[in-house]
DNA sequence: TTGTAGGCGTTATCAG
DNA sequence: CTGATAACGCCTACAA
């Protein structure tokens, strides 16, 4: 591969010429200029990049640290982040951690090898990455979290409306007569499932609903959590009307439950879930679900990165992407019931 | 951050014993190399990956190009990619070209400057790699294609059995009576999609059943394009009795369309999907599907790849691996009609 | 405006 | 078995 010292020769200019025609840094005399760049494009030259990051201590890598990319809400994430990094010019390093906070640190320890230029982070379980921040920090390099946030994380972040997402479902729920309302959220340690719980709770209370302790399970946000608390749910006397779910993953797990215990959606038991995720319009019955924008996440994240990186010293952003109810057909008004018969009698006679 | 030479000063040795120590590239007296690896932890050091590979001309990073890491197909590949290449001491960057050949030309010219150990490449459409792949052979990395083959490809490659897949689920919709089976590929210039049609034909052709030309309508891979093929299928007369669809975005699709003509799956018409996506199994009806192993599919490429850089000299391999077809509620045998009736009615008249 | 030279951190070669 | 030293390719003072 052709170097910068073959392309000087071919220009009959020096090295500092040619680098400085490449870099604009510096304003080359047009004649020198057009030599150059003939230059380059003959020998198909480009850069290493290696070097290039060598000299300049740092590199226009990004390194992007996610759970799991198997998990159907990431991929749009990453996707935003990429296409944002591309277009300014810098590429993505992809690293799973399973949640797994050990996996999480030896990554964000190997990249730095690298000398990227930024890291964006969806942080994993038990998160603490104030430590890992400050020594990215002073090697000149950004941190940017998304979707959750690590413990005591005073850095820039980008997260949806978990708690307003959450808040509007249940409203919709209550809205509908329901008050037995259970709730499967996701891991209570990590932010997005706590804020959905705030949400769910705030909603309750609004309509002085009392939740009992039993109708909130916590679960991991995967499929078979959401089916076997449902199972304990669906044993409970009284058995909730409706169920929100701490995300769609969870509902899908819900709604299988639902199924074999020969009970029906929405007649039954109403269901949101939380991400609306692509095949959530095409389940039986079609899964109400909180929509968050995930592509935007991701762009949103990158570009503060990429901003940092070229010298943005403002204050810390955290900002807060809105999410927004999709309301189907797995959600139906509260189905009459004795107690519900009752009740209305009593508020009729009390008019 | 600390260098190889602070290293070597720290242990009182000399900076090339201190790189023989951490490269196992010579035998080193185990006091000195003892001295060596406790300056190295006291400091935390870690060598820099830009230094080396500029000094080795080659980096343990690995291109990963695809399609769109947001098609619910590709994430599984690349999560088996990943889990090998950093078992062994490699990471992924990550491209998306859209299926688009210049996008993805542009990606393989770029992340030659970083030097790649090699890449792994989900051909995009119209794809002619040979030239690139040449390039950096030169260079001394390699290629592996993965779910698709480029035109005239010739060096290592991983992918399914589309065809004995699509062979399988037609044999499975023939079995149960169905005659007027339609297909809807994706676009036929892929590998995969061309191989799931000529499986489709090999069925048919086995059982005698001439396949009306409008009965394949080639669409693209996304759900859209099923739903608008579909509707167009089922305005012909007669209408198909089953769909086999080229991937599970179109089945999707395709249900979709079914269901807004007012008719039923599976009563009026069979589905069969490919690639048995996770939601599959949650559809209503329950998605029929021919599963592929997207996980193996990236964990055999990325063995294959680090194998050549590990000096794997061999001829190139040609991985075919098998899929299965998933029978689910979308299959039922063919309804009783008119038709069918009467040649019943003669075949019990000839015996 | 242009050229020269030093050094980024590592590895490999070659004496000792 | 160990140490010194020359690249790898680039950028950037600094000098001209």
């Amino acid at each position: 591969m052709a170097n910068i010292l073959d392309i000087a020769r071919k220009a009959g200019v020096s090295v500092g010429t040619v680098s400085n025609v490449l870099n604009h840094s510096a304003t080359v005399k047009e004649s020198l200029r057009k030599r150059v760049l003939e230059a380059v494009d003959a020998v198909g030259y480009q850069p290493s990049q290696l070097a290039r990051g060598l000299r300049r201590v740092k590199t226009n890598m990004i390194g992007m640290i996610i759970p799991d990319i198997t998990n159907p809400f990431f991929p749009a994430v990453v996707r935003g982040a990429e296409d944002i990094a591309f277009s300014r010019g810098y590429r993505l390093i992809l690293c799973n951690t399973d949640n797994d906070h050990a996996k999480e640190i030896f990554h964000l320890n190997e990249l730095r090898a690298y000398l990227p230029a930024g890291l964006i982070v969806i942080p994993s379980n038990f998160s603490d990455l104030t430590e890992q921040a400050e020594s990215y920090r002073k090697m000149g390099s950004a941190i940017v979290c998304v979707d959750r946030l690590p413990k005591h994380w005073k850095g820039d972040a980008v997260t949806a409306d978990n708690e307003g997402g959450a808040y509007a479902a249940t409203r919709s729920l209550l809205s509908l007569g329901h008050r037995r309302i259970a709730t499967i959220t996701g891991p209570l340690h990590l932010t997005n499932a706590a804020e959905r719980l705030a949400g769910f709770r705030r909603a309750m209370r609004a309509e002085n609903v009392v939740v009992a302790p039993e109708y909130v399970q916590e679960a991991t946000f995967e499929r078979y959590a959401g089916y076997s608390k449902t199972m304990l749910l669906l044993r409970m006397i009284p058995r909730p009307t409706a169920i929100f779910a701490g995300n769609d993953l969870i509902a899908f797990g819900v709604l299988q439950a639902i199924r074999e215990a020969g009970l029906r959606c929405p007649e039954d038991i109403s269901l949101i879930g939380f991400d609306d995720m692509e095949p959530a319009a095409m389940l039986n019955p079609e899964l109400s679900s909180v929509s968050q924008p995930g592509y935007q996440l991701g762009t949103t994240a990158a570009s503060i990165l990429i901003d940092r990186v070229d010298g943005d010293l403002s204050p810390a952003k955290q900002i807060v992407l809105q999410t927004a109810v999709q309301l189907r057909h797995s959600v139906v008004p509260v189905q009459e019931e004795e107690e519900a018969v009752t009740r209305r009698k009593k508020e009729r006679a009390a008019r």
